[in-house]
Order: C-alpha cells, then sequence, then structure tokens
DNA sequence: GCCAACGTTGGC
DNA sequence: GCCAACGTTGGC
C-alpha cells in the first residue's frame, strides 16, 4: 500500500521542464490548478478560533492516520489550494470557514516524537509514513453552514461528506462544491 | 450514550 | 487471502 515518497514541489514559481520525467501530467495539473478540499477538526481540539488565534493564524495539520488521507496530504494538496473547515463530532456539525495551503505536504513531525499521541513506532524516518500540510486561515464565515442545510441543498448530494459511512478527515470537494457552500455562508440561515 | 460504518490487525 | 475481532469516527 505504501508508496515511497516522491519529489512533487512544484509552485507557481516553478521552473517546470517537460525534457525530464519528473514533471507529470499531474505535477503540470497541479502547477496550473487550484484545488479544493474539506478538512474535518473536532472543535473541542481545534476549532476554527483557535486557528485564528495561531501566530500568522496558520497551523500544521497533524495527526492524520488514515492512509486515503495520507496520500492526499503528501501527493495532492498544493500551495494555494482552498480549504472548507470542517467542525465535526460536534452539536452542530457545520462547516465555519475557509483556509488556504500554505505548505504542501512533508512528513508529520509527530510521528517521531514518542512523548506525542501521534507518535509512529513503526514509522521509518528514511521513509516516513505520515504527512501533513500547512493551512492558513482565510475567512471565519459569518455563519456556520451546518451538515442539515448541506444535505438538503440538491446541488451537493455528490459531496464526499455527504455519502453514507464517509469518515474521511482529509477529502477532495468540488470547486462547484466550495462555491455553494461559501454562497450559502454569505446567505442569512 | 448508542450504534452504524469503516479501517486495521492478526490468526489461520 | 480470508475473516473475525477490535478500535475509531462521528451523526444522532
Amino acid at each position: 500500500m505504501d508508496r515511497s515518497p516522491k519529489p512533487h514541489k512544484f509552485t507557481a514559481t516553478s521552473t517546470i521542464d517537460c525534457r525530464h520525467d519528473s514533471a507529470t501530467a499531474k505535477d503540470l495539473f497541479h502547477a496550473m490548478t487550484i484545488n479544493y478540499w474539506l478538512m474535518k477538526s473536532e472543535p473541542t481540539t481545534f476549532s476554527i478560533d483557535d486557528l485564528a488565534d495561531q501566530p500568522d493564524q496558520t497551523t500544521c495539520w497533524e495527526g492524520v492516520r488514515n492512509y486515503q488521507a495520507r496520500n492526499m496530504l503528501r501527493d495532492d494538496i498544493q500551495v494555494g489550494d482552498r480549504v472548507l473547515f470542517y467542525h465535526s463530532a460536534c452539536k452542530v456539525p457545520a462547516v465555519v470557514g475557509t483556509a488556504v495551503v500554505s505548505k504542501s505536504g512533508y512528513p508529520d513531525p509527530f510521528q517521531f516524537d514518542r512523548k506525542s499521541k501521534y507518535f509512529d513506532e513503526k514509522s521509518d524516518p528514511e521513509n516516513p509514513r505520515w504527512y501533513l500540510v500547512d493551512i492558513k486561515l482565510e475567512k471565519k464565515f459569518d455563519r456556520p453552514v451546518t451538515l442539515a442545510e448541506l444535505r438538503e441543498r440538491a446541488g451537493l448530494k455528490g459531496m464526499v461528506l455527504l455519502q453514507k459511512g464517509s469518515r474521511l478527515s482529509v477529502q477532495p470537494v468540488k470547486k462547484k462544491e466550495f462555491e455553494t457552500i461559501e454562497k450559502l455562508a454569505s446567505k442569512p440561515a
């Protein structure tokens, strides 16, 4: 299941030389497009207000220990991508704001920290198992857009979040979905 | 607190 | 490789 890490650090300012096979079509695609994601956090652990209180309103998204989510953190999520910040496992599950990716995938340092609850003794520093990205607060919504509200929207039916049994804590979102939710947030409930 | 759904582990 | 047991997620 594990693939070894591969170089993938293309940013808007990177020079992409297509004569080398290191620049794949996927890398080119990433360099030219913004992608959209949703990240879940339990507000009792880390809320959007906690994010707002961080230095530079930026945090590293540590502790993801699911391989599917890991693959996205390591391979797919790029600087400039936009993120829906979702409060889960709480009274009113809701999208509560947006963030922007400020640093793309790098090894989660907590996996090597014996004192951390995210310590993983099976992870080899030469071939780290877990990755994370940094995100910066973009906007805290004027009001939460609740899960119940998302379910009512026909246009959002396809969202990963709304699929039965969906538990991924990092998940892709379509541009249309992202914009729909932003628009909902700007209108009274 | 309940429980459905999912992921991981480990015996065979 | 199968699958039962267990742990976790997360809405309700």
